[in-house]
DNA sequence: TTAGCATGTCATCTC
DNA sequence: CTGAGATGACATGCT
């Protein structure tokens, strides 16, 4: 864990003071605005669980803008234990108060969390800079690791203390003494669980009873205001009184696991975390690789040459993820940051609710629920570590299926050479199996036919298809000119008939292998010559790769046994038989004129059958052909339609990832809304709510209420006007 | 010599 | 029923 947390304390640090540096500020109002109208439903989505939420102490900032300082969220709690003491599960509670509108409760928003280094990744996420450089990282880290040597310690940023000065500066009118103890000590981190009362039974701290009436300060009006003009709660324009029925209170005494609030071990046994840890290493690293590789320098190239691009993209932002389950125990819990800084105030109420209990309390009525993951109600115990981690290690595996090809596409789309990309693709290995871009070895030369098959359908380079197509037409015709004879018997002259029939119009189309999109898909390549040759026109112009060879021995050796050595078994047959007309008429007749043909020659029962098995075979051979092209027409078109998909795949991936983005920053930004409204509030002595006693809650009418913590809704439902405060929108 | 490939051929099925 | 086409399986030849 104190890896972790160095690791998240560090990340944090650098982020923040560059974010000092630089004078980010974040426009609220602006930003919720435009982006409310699907922040509420995406907040409450089930991916809520994911978001990294984060009190942010925005009292300056009522501005409605957010100045992030850098040091306001750095925290001492970085470096202490884990969260352990747990709020009572304030989201679990929350589920319980159905008719909960905006409840004040005490610990729910803890702004403790605020000071979580942990927090570090969501602010990151929030509102890092896109373009944050390593050089910026860098400065930042000498930087802090300055501040450090200079002997600040980490608790110099302590946002308690800043808060403390900020406190001293602006002292609110409405803060009693008392108030200002209290908000000290909170916000100094101290468990106030240990200053209130205990049940003894459940260890569980019995929740002041605080009736806020009309002494509501004006600033929780404004605040209300705010978060009302930036998160539409409802129609409601007023709020219902908060009044804290001393029921419900004494209820909480009550010990409910159905409330989430088991009682707890303390502190978990130190091993059992060990692992966690190192799963949790594992996960950083990844999340370095991504943000690495993908974010700061998001084009390929480095991906090509790091390490598996495969799940970097992918998992990138499911990575991170984890951290901000990881953050909100120590975010979210005032007592997390009491116990460490002061052990001894670790009471019998940690809370070691689990996940499905603090699931629960996602509910829509739960403002807390939405500004609050559900982990903030779970200590660091193993517990919570195993109902966390499955997620991210699901999702990194799931994510893992993602196919290389996805990050491939993304870099073609990025610009990435073509080159680059079929050296990757290569190296990322294909399941098809076929390897349409292979370099096609190069037809025989002797074989005009074989040229031209192959360049059909193998997809030859275009050099290669037209020298060799017009050596081999050239070749056929100086074969047909020398060696007329051959057109006496007629043969049947499949090579002749791809040389002028098949219509690779573009050879060139062959070239941006290996999507072989140019590929023409024509299927005619076999059609035999123009039926219109006569007998005595037919050439002899045997197959391709006869011809070559008929060409080489042409010269050589005209003769005509050697020409007929090396025509197709049809044509010998065919000569053999005194057949009188030729193969391709044989073959390409129309089945009328072929019979016609026939009728006129007085033919012997053999010569008959010779010709209808010429025939047979000729057509069947076209259409072997046209089988084969077609099943290659069919991958090449089932591989684009692959790398079609891909590409769809990684364009949403991107976009998820922007999504999952945005919806931190908002969750953000609201979760920062929260608190500076939690903060503002008084009650009817000026004294502000202990935010581990009491939370706010927003119903569905669009009420806001704050109410105390551990009230379970069925009790609220019960006598929810006893609890329920209507609040300025 | 052998593997891989392109092509031809046969058998069979479908229309 | 016949012819044509489609296709799987096998054979053949070439590199």
């Amino acid at each position: 864990m104190l890896y972790l947390k160095k690791y998240f304390t560090e990340g944090l640090i650098q982020f923040t003071i560059l974010l000092s540096l630089i004078g980010v500020r974040v426009d609220v109002d602006t930003y919720l605005s435009n982006q409310l109208p699907p922040l509420r439903e995406i907040i409450l989505g089930p991916s809520s669980a994911y978001t990294q939420t984060q009190f942010h102490n925005l009292r300056n900032t009522l501005d409605g803008y957010v100045h992030r300082d850098s040091e306001t969220v750095v925290s001492t709690s970085s470096q202490s234990t884990p969260s352990i003491t747990l709020d009572n599960g304030a989201g679990l509670e929350d589920v319980n108060h159905p008719n909960a509108t905006l409840a004040m409760r005490g610990g729910g928003g803890a702004p403790e969390s605020t000071y979580n280094l942990n927090t570090a990744d969501s602010s990151l996420g929030a509102v890092a800079p896109e373009d944050l450089n390593k050089p910026d990282i860098d400065l930042i880290d000498i930087l802090w690791r300055q501040d450090i040597d200079l002997g600040a310690g980490r608790e110099v940023f302590n946002y308690s203390n800043r808060q403390k000065e900020s406190e001293e500066e602006k002292p609110s009118p409405c803060e009693n003494k008392e108030g200002n103890e209290e908000q000290e000590s909170w916000r100094n981190g101290v468990n106030l669980q240990a200053a209130q009362p205990v049940d003894g039974e459940t260890g569980e701290s019995i929740p002041e009873q605080v009736s806020i009436g009309s002494q509501t300060s004006l600033s929780l009006q404004e605040c209300l205001r705010l978060l009302e003009a930036t998160f539409p709660f409802g129609e409601e324009s007023e709020f219902p009184a908060p009044v804290v029925n001393p029921e419900i209170v004494s209820n909480e005494e009550v010990p409910s696991t159905s409330q989430g609030l088991p009682l707890a071990p303390q502190l978990p046994p130190e091993e059992p975390q060990l692992d966690l840890e190192q799963q949790w290493q594992d996960i950083m690293a990844i999340m370095e690789l991504q943000v690495c590789s993908l974010f700061e320098t998001y084009p390929f190239f480095e991906l090509s040459t790091g390490s598996t691009p495969v799940n970097q993209d992918v998992s990138l932002h499911q990575a991170s993820l984890p951290s901000c389950s990881q953050d909100f125990p120590q975010m979210f819990s005032p007592q997390l940051g009491s116990i460490t800084i002061t052990p001894r105030t670790v009471t019998p109420r940690v809370s070691s609710s689990n996940s499905s209990n603090i699931n629960s309390t996602f509910g829509a009525t739960n403002l807390t629920g939405i500004f609050l993951p559900p982990l903030i109600n779970s200590s660091s115990t193993n517990i919570t570590s195993t109902t966390i981690l499955p997620d991210p290690f699901g999702t990194l595996l799931e994510e893992s299926m993602l196919d290389e090809i996805s990050l491939l596409d993304l870099a073609m789309e990025e610009g990435f050479s073509q080159a680059q990309a079929s050296q990757l693709e290569d190296e990322l290995d294909s399941d098809s199996g076929l390897s349409l871009d292979s370099s096609h070895s190069p037809a025989s030369p002797s074989s005009s036919e074989t040229s031209c098959s192959s360049a059909a359908s193998s997809s030859s380079t275009s050099a290669t298809f037209s020298e060799e197509g017009a050596v081999g037409y050239s070749t056929d015709s100086e074969v047909a000119t020398a060696e007329p004879e051959e057109g006496a018997v007629g043969g049947y002259q499949p090579g002749f008939s791809k040389l002028c029939r098949m219509s690779y119009q573009d050879p060139s189309q062959f070239h941006g292998l290996p999507q072989l999109d140019g590929v023409n898909h024509n299927h005619t390549y076999n059609l035999p010559l123009s039926s219109a040759f006569s007998e005595h026109q037919d050439l002899p112009i045997s197959t391709g790769k006869k011809t070559v060879r008929d060409k080489s021995h042409s010269k050589l050796q005209p003769h005509p046994d050697l020409l007929d050595k090396h025509a197709s078994r049809d044509e010998r047959r065919a000569r053999a038989m005194k057949i009188p007309f030729s193969n391709e008429k044989i073959i390409n007749l129309p089945v009328e004129e072929f019979n016609e043909l026939l009728a006129k020659h007085h033919l012997s029962e053999a010569q008959l059958a010779l010709i209808r098995d010429i025939r047979r075979r000729g057509k069947n051979k076209m259409a072997a052909q046209n089988c084969r092209k077609r099943k290659l027409d069919t991958i090449i078109n089932l591989e684009q339609g692959v790398q079609d998909l891909r590409r769809d795949k990684a364009r949403l991936l991107k976009e998820k990832m922007e999504f999952i983005r945005s919806l931190r920053q908002m969750k953000q930004k609201m979760q920062s809304l929260y608190q500076e409204v939690f903060t503002q509030l008084r009650d009817e002595e000026g004294r502000p709510y202990p935010p581990s006693e009491y939370s706010l809650q927003y119903g569905a009418d669009g009420s806001v209420l704050i109410m105390p913590r551990g009230v379970t809704t069925a009790e609220q439902s019960r006598k929810p006007e006893k609890k329920q405060k209507d609040k300025k929108k």
